[in-house]
DNA sequence: ATTATCTATAGATCTATAGATAATGC
DNA sequence: ATTATCTATAGATCTATAGATAATGC
């Protein structure tokens, strides 16, 4: 099996054509880095293996020995930005100690700065048309169980619980768009400080979720 | 030069290999919507210039009689999504005799409509990395001066006028967040109604700017 | 013997151009 | 004569596999 850790050196198998200094990454997470630059900055499609490989320190066929594609990369990208809010959201959800807003708020605010905070946008794959395929589903499937976290835990809030059935959904799915919507934010400017912005927008969040029927002036229809 | 309109037949010119019919847009126009289609759900650079022409009705080199190329495409579609929006935004950033917030209202349900509403989520394109290319910087353009008329209309409210020049920058941008995070939303659960969706996104960008400071539950820091 | 890497390449694209062709228009 | 289209293709990729090679490990 592959080795896991770089460290101490590469020792068995032939040489890399190349020598780099070393990372301290294994093989396969050096690819993963590599793939979450290359795909965010020139694009998924337009990323060629060969670009992944090299930039990961290896010739292109090599690439075959860790993962069995781009798609294996891309998979595993999309997982890991997600699935650590998913874990956080369960931790609160069972945490029935706190205030539902704080919880809430405190959601918001980690899964912003996990979106903002890493050195790729790792958020913009989640538009690539590539996504939808059926390969992808895992990911879809902790998506949608984070949403439905977010959902849990505004109808817990006080404010939340005033609101009917479908407003209560509505709103949820409002909370999720401003969340995921940092991801644009994010792309046009980048250099943002990252705390700060996470707890404004867990603040605007919360006044999402309100104190009741929505302020809208003059609703038309 | 090229025929502008499809009524009528096409009539000069060596017939086409297949025919198909008269959809009644331009050669152009018919280019223009088989790649928003393909562009939106198989990706941008995944999508062949065979496919799109072939979708067009025609053969694959007949698609440079039209246009340069992809980026061509790519860019006339990126304006569309955006230029409307910001055609309204100046008509009501000029209309001082309704409330700014009422403006606001409208500018952000119109949007919401704009991008929720056809019949592809053209908004997707935006995160596109080839979109960065300096080619494109008609859009970006375009996109910087719809997210400042936001701003604009944000101080111009009562509640707006009431924060910090920083703290108003901060909405403007949730403000723009949500907006366009509409389009994640979208992608995952399309079939919502649109206006009733677009309604409610205004409601809540209008508590985004909210009646004061940020009622978040014990910022940390 | 095992492992990690390399080089080489078959097969399958895809883009953009060159040049031919089949209509209408005058 | 002008126009819109076609067919054909050169040149440039890109992916995934086959098979060779250069280390360490026993």
């Amino acid at each position: 099996m592959p080795s896991t850790s770089g460290s101490g050196g590469r020792r068995v198998g032939r040489p890399r054509a190349t020598q780099r200094p070393d990372s301290g990454l294994s093989a396969r997470d050096e690819l993963l880095a590599a793939a979450a630059e290359l795909f965010t900055t020139r694009g998924y499609a337009a990323t060629t293996t060969r670009a992944v490989a090299e930039r990961a320190g290896m010739r292109q066929a090599t690439m075959y020995h860790y993962v069995a594609g781009k798609e294996d990369l891309l998979a595993a990208l999309l997982e890991s930005t997600v699935a650590p809010s998913l874990a956080l959201a369960e931790k609160l959800l069972a945490d029935g100690g706190r205030p539902a807003e704080d919880r809430l708020w405190e959601l918001c605010r980690a899964d912003v700065a996990l979106l903002c905070g890493g050195p790729y946008n790792l958020g913009a794959l989640y538009v690539l048309p590539e996504v939808r395929a059926e390969r992808f589903a895992d990911f879809h499937r902790v998506r949608a169980a984070l949403r439905s976290a977010y959902g849990e835990l505004l109808v817990a809030t006080e404010a939340g619980a005033a609101l009917g059935e479908g407003e209560a959904r509505l709103r949820a799915d409002l909370v999720f768009g401003l969340i995921e919507g940092v991801i644009l934010v994010h792309l046009s400017e980048p250099g943002r400080e990252t705390e700060v912005f996470a707890a404004a927008t867990a603040d605007a969040a919360l006044r999402i979720v309100g104190p009741g029927p929505g302020p809208g002036p003059g609703r038309e229809g």
